[in-house]
RNA sequence: GGGCGCUUAGCUCAGUUGGCUAGAGCACCAGCUCGACACGCUGGGGGUCAUAGGUUCAAGUCCUAUAGCGCCCACCA
């Protein structure tokens, strides 16, 4: 078999390819998806060219696929090797990924890609997450939108079967997201939270919880959406200010002729009140605790209570109403003191049948009517403007009711405390390591979790509701360990769990079953996901261990724990946590060993980035305009410790491309129109606009903040151009580094220590030095010095095959060091050297890997940095660039003549550099030692090592050169009086470590060998 | 109200355990098409490190307070 030659095709000149001869192995592989990667040895050494700019979208595409083909992605489990795991955060099938997923999925594929190329068995497990609520929410409102109907217009099969459409678009749109970004997930293993893989997980552990007597179903108050009429959690909730009111009233007390005054935001709730209550060591009111008010609209007598917790007596008149079934304050008040809680409340929010003559009535008009009431009662005394900080839904943006429900709950207390454990004892470790606090204050709260939904998409609860006598179930589900049942809490009805669906005549005709109408909390089976998408439990029960005949089993021994969780940190609480609980409970173990927390993107405002602030950006938009390595490296620069990072957004003009920076007004939908400063023409801005406009072309956007990705991968790809042109006659060649000359050594101990900071980088997520000293390394070391040497040693055949096969050992090194962060790049580049170079490597050089995607993680002999080296090229830098400024100053555009007085080791070190001093500064005459004379006009440079006079014959301006000396000077003195105060001060010699005195003695003595140097070099000036 | 961060050049950000004259990219100014790269090269200008105290021989770095910004949690009869 042979591999076609356009699959390793670089879109260079057909006749420079010159692949000898391409084998596979055969492949008896039996797992579907997956192909053993294939080998080829490749041609002979020759110089080929590459185009003039990286061109991304090619390269995209091109390597995309040949991952693909190899199945470099793919992992299975390998007993002799170590595996590295992460489970990706599944993304909202809501919509389509913006910043902050590229971000999360960057590091999590630049860790993965690290690991594979260190030898692990790696694997990435891709999928989605049902998001529960906010799906429905976004397909409840298009059909509302759109057809103008309700879900219950279109029924619960309907309803769920368009909700699936929905997925079925955005989960495609997601992993083509996904994998555009250069993500090296296993897609075979693609999971959806709703899959039947996850569905068993979710009915397993239900199960088990049930059983165990963990989940239970109770009344309690929750946050009630009138609009979806559903049950919303705490984290779906946000507080908007609006304008309301504070109303005064009073109750009559009965049997005195006196009064309770108190004050509310809802009159309504007069109607659920069943209490009023007041400090207990309140002056005002001790004579009436105890005592009896009357509700007047509906005749009511309820007590005066005492309770400290609610009351705070320095508000308002002192006095509380209390309405437990819709307050949570009040709530917990009705605990106590075992009041009745009355439900005013129908599911729409309109006002039951214990409102009395108020039924039927919306709230809003029964807050009104009441109010009236009790005016004409004269019990009203007056209202007062006020804005009060009303709870919303986040998804239907209506204002949340507080109402009480029959719901599921998680007991958490046992549960949060092994999670809690598992963090304190280090089995689960947080970077930053701040964030630990986040989730253990939360799970110290130990609050229950309710995990029902009052929903149509989502896990059903597996939950079947019986009238019977006990002996029925017995008698129905004799010998069955997969169900179980218990009574509810008024002791009337059986609560049966089961594994599997229980039909509705279980029980027979007598007793018909029905099953509970809600759905689970969305973060119930997100809670599972590290175990679940690997697996668990398999087709075994909860009690039988699977033992080595299951797969599944297996599987998940062999990942499990995976071994780091990159998320952010608006989930610690929400997800982490649950995941920790949900672990330890099913597995025994926790789900992984490191969570790392990344930064948010903000806007150019500060403001996180969201849907309906519509300040988000598509990544597919960057990759579009930048290419997907200037997305991922922008990714990675910006993931700092602690910094969230603005990005400022700017919409690129449909109609001439120019910029035009995203404003304020330009969120929340506010603007449909934007005319463009340049051309003039209207466009619409790029974001969150849920249909197409037929008249308005819509603005793609974009962000500087990647440019200089785009920028670095162009270097990147115009080094390797230049080494290419120059590689006729490479031959690979071992070296003995001890034995090359400086530059070489230069560069090597520059690439080593490079080389372990990046990798010590990556051990400790510090992603933001790892993009640094990449591209510093790449850019200001390689490319503008060493490459710069470089030029003359190519020309000189005694050096051309050194140089040769340092050039391309130091550009193989970055290539892998850069891979994990710019995949397609380095591979682009990899390709092309493995046809000019496929021997190379430092020391010694080795066939090259078929794919830059699993060569080795580059080590090298910590020997090879050498300090005194570094030295020696930084003097010569520091003559360089000196040279080049007095050249800058006086525009000077030819060669010139430069003296420099040093010490004989000093001079010797410039001999040796002399072609590259004359190579980069432009020098034509060097002399240098002891003895060097000041040519008559020149520009002097003083370095603690040497004088430099540059020689500026007729040319030189003695004022500005004067001036310029004096400018210096002045510098040089006032550091010099900074230095000598510092050693003056006896406290300073005696208290500061031995070394820091000295380095400031020797500070001292520079400064004022320099600042000689320069007095006598201004005289000069002045009698010349 | 509680907690966690942040405030350094015009902009976006680095700055390890306190220790030589606080760095980068972009933007700005000047010059460069010289055979890798104008998505580039060379040189340059630009900062009272939010403010006020304190600790220390020494503070951008540690402590306290203040102001502003962001996020999380709780709560507002």
């Amino acid at each position: 078999a042979s591999i076609p030659l356009h699959s390793v095709n670089l879109s260079l000149p057909r006749t420079i390819f010159q692949l000898s001869s391409v084998s596979v192995p055969a492949s008896e592989d039996p797992e579907p998806g997956w192909q053993r990667p294939r080998f080829y040895s490749i041609a002979k050494p020759m110089s080929i060219e590459l185009p003039k700019q990286y061109d991304p979208h090619e390269a995209q595409q091109r390597w995309l696929t040949f991952w693909d083909e190899h199945g470099f992605f793919h992992s299975r489990p390998e007993p002799g090797r170590t595996p590295y795991c992460i489970v990706i955060p599944p993304p909202n099938v809501t919509g389509a990924l913006h910043m902050g997923h590229a971000l999360n999925n960057t590091l999590q594929d630049v860790l993965i890609r690290w690991r594979r190329m260190q030898g692990y068995n790696t694997l990435w497990m891709p999928g989605t997450d049902h998001a529960g609520i906010a799906t429905q929410a976004v397909v409840e409102r298009r059909l509302r939108v759109e057809e103008g109907k309700t879900r219950h217009d279109l029924g619960r099969e309907e309803l769920v079967k368009r909700i699936w459409q929905w997925k079925d678009q955005y989960e495609a749109r997601i992993l083509r997201q996904l994998r555009e970004m250069g993500c090296s997930c296993d897609w075979a293993r693609t999971r959806f939270t709703l899959d039947p893989v996850c569905a068993r997980a979710v009915r397993v552990t239900f199960f088990k919880m049930f059983r165990d007597g963990l989940i239970y179903r109770g009344k309690r108050l929750v946050n009630w959406d009138t609009q979806l009429q559903t049950a919303v959690a705490d984290d779906e909730i946000f507080h908007e200010t609006v304008k309301g009111a504070f109303y005064t009233f009073r109750y009559p007390v009965k049997g005195t002729n006196e009064f309770i005054r108190f004050a509310t935001t809802r009159p309504e709730t007069m109607l659920g009140d069943t209490a009023v209550a007041v400090h207990p060591d309140d002056p005002r009111y001790q004579h009436l605790i105890g005592k009896t008010a009357i509700i007047p609209l509906v005749n009511r007598e309820i007590p005066i209570i005492a309770d400290a917790q609610l009351v705070d007596p320095t508000l308002g008149t002192g006095a509380v109403k209390v309405t437990p079934a819709h307050d949570p304050n009040d709530y917990q008040c009705g605990l106590r003191h075992r009041l009745p809680m009355i439900n005013i409340l129908n599911p729409d929010g309109t006002i039951n049948e214990n409102g009395g003559p108020y039924a039927g009535l919306d709230r809003y008009v029964a807050r009104g009517r009441v109010t009236e009431d009790m005016e004409k009662l004269g019990l009203f005394d007056g209202r007062e403007d006020r804005d009060i900080d009303l709870a919303h839904s986040d998804r239907s943006k209506t204002p949340i009711e507080p109402y009480l429900s029959d719901q599921w709950f998680v007991k958490m207390a046992d549960l949060a405390q092994a999670a809690m454990d598992a963090v304190i004892d280090g089995r689960v470790k947080f970077f930053p390591e701040r964030y630990a606090k986040t989730y253990l204050d939360w799970l110290g709260e130990k609050r229950d979790w309710c995990i029902s939904r009052q929903l149509w998409w989502g896990h059903r609860i597996p939950i079947w509701y019986a009238y019977c006598p006990e002996a029925e179930l017995k008698r129905a589900f004799a010998g069955r360990d997969d169900v179980v049942w218990r009574l509810d809490e008024e002791n009337t009805r059986w609560l049966i769990c089961a594994l599997e669906d229980l039909p509705p005549d279980a029980l027979g005709p007598k007793y018909p079953l029905e099953q509970d109408p809600d759905v689970l909390d969305t973060w119930f089976s997100s809670a599972l996901w590290p175990h679940s998408t690997l697996g668990w439990p398999g087709p075994a029960l909860p009690d039988q261990e699977p033992g080595p005949a299951n797969p599944d089993w297996q599987q998940m021994r062999y990942y499990y724990p995976t071994s780091v969780l990159v998320t952010s940190r608006d989930i610690i609480t929400l997800w982490v946590a649950r995941m920790v609980i949900t672990g330890l409970y099913n597995v025994g173990e926790v789900p992984f060993h490191h969570v790392y927390i990344h930064p948010k993107i903000l806007d150019a405002f500060g403001e996180t980035m969201s849907k309906t602030k519509g300040n988000g950006i598509d990544p597919l938009d960057i990759i579009e305009r930048y290419g997907a390595d200037a997305l991922r490296f922008g990714m990675v620069h910006i993931a700092t410790e602690t910094q969230d990072s603005r990005m400022p957004v700017s919409n690129v003009c449909p109609h001439c491309g120019t910029l035009v920076p995203v404003k304020r007004e330009h969120m929340y939908m506010q603007t449909r129109k934007v005319t463009c400063p340049s051309c003039k023409k209207p466009f619409r801005p790029g974001g969150p606009w849920p249909d197409e406009d037929p008249d308005l072309p819509t603005a793609k956007q974009a962000s500087e903040r990647f440019e200089i990705g785009r920028n670095f991968a162009n270097k990147l790809w115009n080094a390797a151009r230049f080494l290419l042109m120059n590689l006729e006659g490479y031959a690979p060649g071992a070296l003995r580094v001890e034995e090359l000359p400086i530059e070489d050594r230069w560069i090597l101990s520059r690439l080593a220590t490079a080389t372990a900071a990046i990798t010590e980088q990556l051990e400790g997520y510090h992603f933001s030095d790892v993009a640094r000293t990449i591209y510093d390394f790449t850019w200001s070391e390689f490319c503008d010095w060493y490459v710069e040497m470089s030029k003359g040693r190519l020309r000189d055949p005694a050096g051309r095959a050194a140089a040769q096969r340092v050039l391309v050992g130091v550009l193989d090194a970055i290539l892998r060091l850069v891979h994990p962060v710019m995949p397609f790049a380095a591979e682009s580049i990899w390709q092309a050297l493995n046809e000019a170079a496929f021997e190379r490597g430092l020391p010694v050089p080795e066939p090259s890997a078929e794919s830059v995607v699993i060569a080795p993680w580059p080590a090298f002999p910590a020997a090879w940095t050498d300090l005194a080296v570094e030295q020696r090229i930084a003097r010569m830098q520091d003559l360089v660039r000196a040279v080049r400024e007095v050249r800058s100053r006086y525009d000077l555009k030819t060669s010139v003549d430069v003296f420099v007085r040093c010490g004989e080791t000093v001079a010797d070190d410039f001999r040796a550099l002399a072609a590259f001093i004359t190579l980069l500064a432009g020098v034509g005459r060097l002399e240098c030692g002891p003895n060097v004379q000041k040519p008559p006009q020149s520009a002097t440079h003083v370095h603690p090592d040497f004088e430099a006079y540059v020689s500026l014959r007729g040319l030189i301006d003695v004022d500005a050169e004067a001036k310029r000396l004096e400018k210096q000077l002045a510098e040089k003195r006032k550091h010099l009086q900074g230095a000598q105060a510092k050693l003056e001060n006896p406290n300073f010699r005696e208290k500061a470590p031995a070394e820091v005195v000295q380095q400031q003695r020797d500070l001292v003595a520079d400064l004022q060998n320099q600042i000689r140097a320069i007095e006598a070099n201004l005289r000069e000036l002045r009698q010349a």
